[in-house]
DNA sequence: TCTGGGGTCCTAGGACCC
DNA sequence: TCTGGGGTCCTAGGACCC
């Protein structure tokens, strides 16, 4: 049986959520991620209205108020936007048994085989943007194919509210006619490589062969690229397998200096995520910190222990050893960050680590992130005076 | 107009072991 | 008698995605 898939991806996810929360915003440009005169705030995502305007991802809002003064500007509230995540899913696998999340908005269905039930793939299609849109107000856009890949491009095609369909066979004439701009997984320092070395469409990188591929773009790279311009699957994406992480950072409105509120912030970003780590039955060895400068340098550093975090003293312990390594005093500090790496499920052995007095200490620390997490601006000081007096 | 936050994957090189 | 090659684990940094 021939394979057949689904992207699908909701427009403007976001800003769509807001204008079906809020019907006064509805027909008006909403910016979600940060409010005029916020500094360092970016744009997470704009409604269409709002691109009508310039404004797009990722620009600086103060940016996005000099093109867009009367627009809606909202700070976001993610907690809504995961919620109505978990509907949209919970649709998709009404119409696959094979549903791939890519991120909070988007998802490949894989709809091989399903024409008894919901007629050919177009008809499919159809049906689950009419039942998203029914019940919970927002249009996603549907791109159909033989392979993952090229579904993900198609959807993209006839945004928003769109459909397209590439017929099996013809994957390869599609991808040749579209500009490199539009390869999935080619960014800014590759899109300035194409243009190093002329290539400003698929067919120009078509024409390349796997050898010159390879010494431009590198093994793997290449080889994806090779197979991307044919139209062939071009696997970029997690395959459920691999290592995983979890992290926290925060960028400063004003660059930090003093030791004592670098360090309260490190503490506080700990907390984040102790209390993410305790509520994922995970655990791991590796922590990692990250600091931005003021003039945007960034450095990471990386420390694998022998015993896995298990509390936030230990947590903290090694995230403040490590970032005072690592930092350079007297630069202004942007942002900081901590996280964890090469994530495992909770082992039996480390079950053995939570008696006695270990239990004790990380039952307290379960109760102060729980404070912290529903009062967080009462109860932070508290949390870190707590732990202090130890 | 200076550039968020949370992830994934790849590469290159060093340490160490057999 | 100054030097092989493979495997594994680890670190730092970069590119990319939404």
């Amino acid at each position: 049986m021939m394979a057949y898939f689904a992207h699908a991806d909701l427009d403007a996810f976001y800003a769509s959520v807001e204008q079906f929360d809020h019907p006064e915003y509805r027909g008006k440009p909403v910016i979600v991620g940060g409010l005029p005169g916020d500094r360092r705030s970016v744009v997470s995502t704009a409604s269409y209205e709002a691109r009508q305007y310039g404004v797009h991802s990722a620009m600086p809002i103060a940016q996005a108020v000099k093109l867009c003064p009367r627009g809606v500007y909202l700070r976001g509230n993610m907690g809504r936007y995961r919620e109505k995540s978990r509907e949209i899913m919970d649709i998709f696998a009404d119409f696959s048994p094979t549903v791939q999340q890519l991120s909070i908005d988007e998802a490949f269905l894989d709809i091989t085989g399903t024409e008894a039930l919901f007629g050919p793939p177009r008809e499919l299609a159809e049906k689950l943007k009419s039942k998203v849109f029914r019940d919970t107000g927002l249009t996603v856009s549907v791109g159909l194919a033989s392979n993952k890949y090229i579904a993900k491009i198609a959807s993209g095609i006839s945004k928003p509210d769109g459909l397209y369909v590439i017929e099996p066979g013809s994957e390869e004439k599609f991808m040749r006619g579209l500009p490199a701009a539009k390869i999935w997984g080619a960014g800014s320092k590759t899109q300035e490589l194409f243009r190093k070395h002329g290539l400003a469409s698929c067919d120009d990188i078509y024409r390349l062969s796997p050898e010159t591929l390879h010494s431009i773009f590198g093994q793997a790279f290449g080889t994806f690229l090779y197979r991307a311009v044919r139209g062939e699957s071009a696997e970029l994406f997690d395959d459920g397998r691999g290592s995983h992480s979890m992290s926290a950072e925060r960028t400063f409105e004003y660059d930090l200096y003093d030791d004592f509120a670098i360090e309260t912030e490190l503490f506080n970003i700990c907390q984040t995520v102790m209390w993410r780590l305790l509520n994922s039955r995970l655990q791991s060895r590796t922590i990692s910190v990250k600091i931005r400068y003021a003039d945007f340098s960034t450095e990471i550093a990386r420390e694998t222990f022998a015993e896995p975090v298990c509390t936030l003293n230990v947590l903290y312990d090694r995230v403040s050893a490590l970032f005072r390594r690592k930092h350079r005093k007297g630069k202004g500090v942007r942002l900081i960050g901590a996280g964890l790496m090469n994530l495992e499920n909770v082992s039996a052995r480390q079950g053995e680590l939570f008696n006695g007095e270990g239990e004790k200490e990380r039952r307290l620390e379960e109760m102060i992130l729980e404070i912290n997490r529903k009062y967080p601006d009462a109860a932070l000081r508290r949390g870190r005076s707590l732990l202090a007096d130890e």
